[in-house]
DNA sequence: GCAAAAGTGTTAACTGTACACCCATGT
DNA sequence: ACATGGGTGTACAGTTAACACTTTTGC
């Protein structure tokens, strides 16, 4: 039998776990793993080489997950209380022959996670692959969770704060959306993070202040009212953005 | 010969690091520790117990070099590449005689570092203590650093961007002067952290706006002008501005 | 023609900026 | 008395919020 990894050659008592967010039919969804023989679920995640950057173990996580090599990620927070590391937790996994019992020291360790969130472009997740330990993937919806293994529902929730914060200060939508979008469909997204409806006309307007978005003299055909222009973000300007937030104050 | 800590019991690979900045004679400083046989300078940093939570570690190695417990501390980035640790380092230390020979294993590990920032109000700090491998302690200007081990300065450097980053959104200066301050105080410290003036009577008006300030009736006396009023942080709603931001766009 | 969605425009309220003025204190 | 720093006020500019009107499209 075939291990999925070495342990010898990975960083001890550490891991990455990478809550990847994705945005479809007006609804903020998470890409989760069924664990084998478990009725829990997983957040996807992994260990790190001993010759591997941290962050670059996330985009191979992501990599191995979802196919997709240019997304947006960035690590949020370093989960690392000594509770997460629940105490027969290796001993259920080998029981269940979830893993196998030459790993059972491994998973033994106490642990701690560096947490990773992700904005992906739903539609271009074609078919997202299971790990080693996991049955299969499902995107959720973050409103209806399932059941979590260890922390999980943890590292979600904060991971949902960090990017509800994003959002108070830093463009978003770039990597959510398809590459080109509609004002409403901009607007949808923002409305679904906020929890509240916002002003179609005033949205518009302080969207396009901030300079970031580029109309194209295309139009969304097909709906069953007047076509709105699609519009696709400015990279550059976007990027821009990103680092010097949108609205300080000094 | 006695060990400063023991490798069996501390999480391997893993270590904390703390940029802690203090505010004085309207100059932004880090408490940077002087190495034993070298000429170069580290941040307050330590190891995790197995049985400690991360935050923990921080707490406690703050406590250790100030005898300081509650002041605000906060995660802000694992640093992981694999390049941050140079080869022949542990042997280094072992050759000047920096750490026991018994340790050498231990510090040829590949670590990832947590990096937390702490804000402390200067004047309380009364004589930071070095630990068992340096010499002494110092305040330094962050605009002139010694020499750093590592990716120290890296590190300093990345406390420094969020901590520029949370003036931008969030209140700042509970912890970082003292209990009661002047309005051209906290000023200071605001005009020293962006590097720039700011016109004192709109600087007052908006600072007040946000009411997070409780004027109290007493004054700074002694100065050779006209007394300024002393003023004190609400901790309750600073504590939500903190958790809300100041201004946010939604 | 009507309902619903999208684009454009207008005004009033609010906020921020750039100042002027007065007060207190030590020399 | 005056120089300097501190407290308060005001007016104009710029931004935001609330809302009206017009256009397009499917039924």
């Amino acid at each position: 039998m075939e291990l999925p990894f070495q342990p010898s050659q990975c960083q001890p008592g550490l891991s990455v776990d990478c809550v990847i967010f994705g945005f479809h039919e007006n609804e903020l969804k998470v890409l989760l793993l069924k664990l084998l023989h478990n009725r829990e679920w997983a957040l996807p995640g992994g260990f790190v080489m001993l010759d591997e950057d941290l962050d670059r173990a996330a985009v191979r996580v992501l990599r191995e997950r979802t196919g997709l090599k240019r997304i947006f990620l960035r690590q949020f927070h370093a989960f690392g209380e000594v509770s997460r590391n629940l105490p027969g937790h290796a001993d259920k996994l080998v029981r269940t022959q979830a893993i196998h019992p030459s790993l059972q020291a491994w998973f033994e360790q106490r642990f701690i996670t560096i947490g990773f969130y992700a904005l992906v472009e739903y539609s271009q997740v074609e078919e997202p692959h299971p790990d080693y330990f996991s049955e299969f993937c499902r995107w959720y919806s973050i409103r209806e969770l399932p059941p979590l293994m260890l922390d999980h529902q943890r590292i979600v929730s904060k991971a949902l704060e960090t990017l509800r914060l994003q959002l108070k200060y830093q463009p978003i939508g770039l990597n959510l959306l398809p590459e080109r979008f509609t004002m409403p469909e901009l607007q949808a997204l923002y409305e679904t993070l906020l929890e509240k409806k916002l002003d179609r006309r005033n949205f518009q307007r302080k969207m396009l202040s901030y300079d970031i978005l580029v109309k194209t003299d295309e139009f969304r055909q097909g709906g069953a009212h007047k076509a709105p222009v699609l519009y696709a973000f400015d990279p550059d300007r976007y990027q821009q953005a990103l680092q010097h937030g949108l609205n300080s104050i000094w």
